[in-house]
DNA sequence: CTGAAAGCGCTTACAG
DNA sequence: CTGAAAGCGCTTACAG
């Protein structure tokens, strides 16, 4: 391995210079300058990053947790992280938990040890474990998706998302809305989002039948499986179903088409998310887009106001949401 | 920043002593590890991977370059990687080029400062300039999805699976096949698929007509367009579209549907890839599965054997796929 | 404008 | 079973 050592000596300068010429840091002459550069060219040298950030204690990159990377969700988020960091020379190191929750733990403190200079995690939980370790973290935290009183987060209005989406329902005539959520230990998703259903029910005097209410896992098939129980229960009188998901949305679609119901003339579906397949299928599923592009590019930002040091981040930053009316209403 | 010298200090030992507990080398007497793992414990002591590696030259991290990150292909394919180095302690430093070719020699650049023990390519073309960068790359690199002589690669037999889809068509009784294909560059998707697909029709001695033989760029939109151009010349004389690709078939599907005509009454159409929306669609698209899960895990193997110095390291691997026949033909 | 020297946090022969 | 010392490849005051 060619060291530092070797090309100070090839350009007949001290390692000081080299550094120097490297990190344009400093003054150098023209001649040194130009005598170094040739022999870095000539030999590829490139300077180890480990011997570098053991000195510096940085290391120019963020380590991002994500729970998943198969999902337009995720790859949006780290398009929009990507446009912020490349322009300064910040790299980004992507793990996944595969929507294991000790994982995001693990992966906290492996990154650490990686020293990383920062870390933005795509939550699925606020559970106590997590927030400790978020806590205790030597490195800044940049939290998105589900909101933490103390840590810097980037979050949607899932609240408002999920009222407004149900106001369409009802606007469109539906009253036996079904509800489709997933377990509250994600605040975002199982609380806030049905949350915000419940309360354009109320506000608008309908009264929310036990029948009504179901629970998924996020996955397609559960979604499928809670829109059975829903119209076996409450014998065909839900006349929508509001899925906390776009892919347990799917799944709803899929049973009621495969049980001759039409769509939206005898129930309605929509979801929250605008995934691909969302779009695609017909009728094209109503949805809430949410812009993660924009997520990933302030928790970017957020991350370098951190790592600068600045005082007055603010530590919470609610995201807008659209709602994208497709033919299943 | 606590350091090995800190354990040392506290639990009264030399740092030779903590690096063995940590380690678990050579000789500690049990009084000895005792203290330094309560010490350890008590302080939350973390080890510097950057000290560690510029001592020891490995970093435990593989380097893996996607070319998107939001595919099926992608998630699954890391997954089967995951599988494999979860066990025996190796990280994924993931990176994606987001389709440009440029960026695959860059990261394969910034990977090697960053002092990976290996790299993972997820191949989309056989340029000479990437051949030249991995022929001439300091550490260990597997490729995935193309064949590049004297690199170690894993690939699916693109060839076959194009032949025995086309063959599948011609028993329907198809003869008018149109295909969507995409650039050569491409050695895999626009070369060996195309191959397949020309030697079933010639073996069959079906004239291929040029007003059938299309060219997408792997988005659902030149799928769409594709199916335009070709239903539009050949005036509808085809009756069955075979795109290289499930997203480009898709496009195609919405066309053919969108146009009045049935699927697969009129016209048949399958891809290649299996995707979620593939199957989700109705009547879903008739598919080849490739194991991708497969694919990651044989070419961990592949980099662990090649870190390990084995010598007889075959450089090519070619694994079987599936032929998924839904409702499109 | 340039270089000698110290030091970042580890591991590993070597000697005891 | 244990420790002193050298060294991995850099950067950065400090002195010239």
């Amino acid at each position: 391995m060619i060291t530092i050592n070797d090309i100070a000596k090839l350009a007949g300068v001290s390692r000081t210079t080299v550094s120097r010429v490297i990190n344009s840091t400093g003054y150098v002459s023209e001649k040194a300058r130009k005598r170094v550069m040739a022999v870095i060219e000539e030999t590829g040298y490139v300077p180890s990053q480990h011997a570098k950030s053991l000195r510096t204690k940085e290391t120019k990159i963020i380590g991002v947790i994500l729970p998943k990377i198969s999902t337009d969700t995720s790859s949006r988020t780290v398009n929009g992280m990507n446009s912020v960091f490349e322009g300064i020379g910040y790299q980004i190191l992507l793990t996944t938990t595969d929507l294991e929750r000790q994982k995001e733990i693990e992966h906290l403190r492996l990154l650490q040890n990686r020293q990383v200079d920062g870390i933005i995690l795509i939550a699925t939980n606020v559970d106590q474990a997590l927030v400790d370790e978020i806590k205790s973290s030597k490195v800044p935290v940049v939290v998105v998706g589900q909101e933490m009183s103390g840590v810097p987060s980037v979050i949607f209005d899932d609240h408002a998302a999920a009222r407004r989406m149900t106001e369409l329902l009802i606007e469109k005539g539906r009253r036996s809305i079904g509800y489709i959520g997933v377990d509250e230990a994600d605040r975002s998703v199982g609380v806030q989002r049905k949350a915000g259903y419940l309360e354009a029910m109320a506000q608008h005097g309908i009264e929310v039948e036990d029948a009504w209410m179901e629970k998924g896992d996020f996955s397609i098939g559960s979604g499928y499986e809670a829109a059975a129980r829903m119209l076996e229960t409450s014998s065909g009188k839900v006349d929508a179903v509001f899925a906390a998901t776009d892919r347990m949305g799917l799944g709803a679609w899929r049973y009621i088409r495969r049980h001759g119901y039409d769509i939206p003339g005898d129930v309605a579906v929509v979801g929250i998310g605008s995934s691909e397949t969302s779009r695609f299928i017909e009728p094209a599923l109503t949805t809430i887009e949410y812009e993660y592009e924009q997520a990933g590019s302030v928790a970017a930002r957020t991350m370098m106001q951190l790592l600068q040091g600045e005082k007055d981040v603010s530590d919470k930053k609610v995201l807008d949401f659209k709602l994208v009316e497709r033919d299943s209403v």
